[in-house]
DNA sequence: GAAATTGGGTTTCGAGATGAAACCTATTAC
DNA sequence: GTAATAGGTTTCATCTCGAAACCCAATTTC
C-alpha cells in the first residue's frame, strides 16, 4: 500500500510537465508538428512575443525536444526541427485536440488521415489487451514487481 | 490550401491549453484522477501555495472539469470530482506519463492495468483504420468537406 | 558597393502572476 | 467551552510576462 505512494515520489509526470506544461511551449510544439521551422514562423503564427519565444524555443531546445541549427542555405535563418522526443509528443497534442473537439472547444473541418489511403485515424483511447476501450472506473494499478494489485488509481 | 490555414484559426487547442496547459492544473487533474477529492490532499499532496490551489480548482470547476459540492458527512469539507468532461482527459494525461517514462524522466514500477484480468493496458499510439501504428511521416491533413489532401501538416 | 531589408535575437520597463505566511470563519471533536 | 480541522482570503515581496525599442550579421536591391 505505501509502495503506491512512494511510486508517486518518482513520477515521470512533474518532469514532463514543467516542459511542456505551459500555453506558450505548447503551442510552439503543435506549431512544429505542422512544419514550422522558423523564429519568425513562429512568431508571427502563434502571436507569442519575440522575448518569451526565443526564452522558450530554447527551454525545448534544451529540453531535448527541439533541434537547432543553422540553415545552409540562409546563414540568417535557423531551423527549429523536432527531434525524436519531440516527435513522441505527437499522441499528446492529438489526445488534447481530440478532447477539445468533443468537449464544444471548435471543431475543424480537417483531420489527420493515414497517407497511405486518406482514411482518418482512429481515435486516441486506452485499450485493453483485447482491445476493448476502457475508462477510468475499469482500470486498477497493479505492481508490476509484485504483482499487487489497488483498484483505486494512486499516483499518475 | 489557404482553407489549411484557415482552419488554424478554429482550432480547439488553445481554448484546451488555456484550461489545462499550466503546470497546476495539469498536476491537480492528475491528483484527481487518482481520486483525491479534498482542498487539504490537493494541497499537502502538490505543495501548491493555498491561494494559488483555490485559484485553480475555481477555474476548473468554471471550466467544466471538476465539480465542486459539499461533504454531506462533514459540512467543513467540499468535495471536488471529475465531471466526464474531466475524466475524458484520461487519455492525455496517461500520454503524457508515457512520454515521460519513454524518455527518461523516471520509469514506475506500478502500471494501469484492466480491472477485469488485471493485464496492462496497451500503448497509447495512433493508429490507422487497419491497426497499424502511425508516425508523423506517415499521416497527411484532409479536407473533410471537398476531400482534398495535404501531405505536410498545417495546424493542429 | 551603399542602402535597405530580413532573420534572429536582446534590453528595458510597466503590469500582472506567483508563493509564503498570516489571518478568517464555519464546522466538528473533546 | 475549548481546541482542532477544513477551506478558504489577504498581504506583500518577488518573479515572470509582454510590448516596444533596439542590435547586428547576412542577404537583397538598386
Amino acid at each position: 500500500m505505501e509502495a503506491f505512494r512512494a511510486a508517486a515520489l518518482r513520477c515521470p509526470l512533474p518532469p514532463a510537465v514543467e516542459l511542456i506544461g505551459e500555453k506558450w511551449a505548447f503551442l510552439i510544439l503543435r506549431g512544429a508538428l505542422n512544419g514550422l521551422q522558423h523564429f519568425e514562423q513562429f512568431q508571427s503564427g502563434l502571436g507569442i512575443a519575440r522575448n518569451i519565444l526565443s526564452n522558450r524555443l530554447a527551454r525545448l531546445v534544451e529540453g531535448g525536444i527541439l533541434e537547432r541549427r543553422a540553415d545552409p542555405d540562409d546563414r540568417r535563418k535557423v531551423v527549429y526541427s523536432l527531434s525524436a522526443k519531440g516527435e513522441a509528443l505527437l499522441p499528446v497534442v492529438l489526445a488534447l485536440r481530440q478532447w477539445g473537439e468533443d468537449w464544444g472547444h471548435g471543431k475543424q473541418d480537417i483531420i489527420l488521415a493515414d497517407q497511405r489511403d486518406g482514411a482518418p485515424i482512429k481515435r486516441i483511447a486506452i485499450h485493453a489487451q483485447d482491445g476493448r476501450e476502457l475508462s477510468l472506473r475499469e482500470l486498477m494499478w497493479v505492481d508490476r514487481v509484485t504483482g499487487t494489485g489497488l483498484k483505486r488509481p494512486q499516483p499518475a
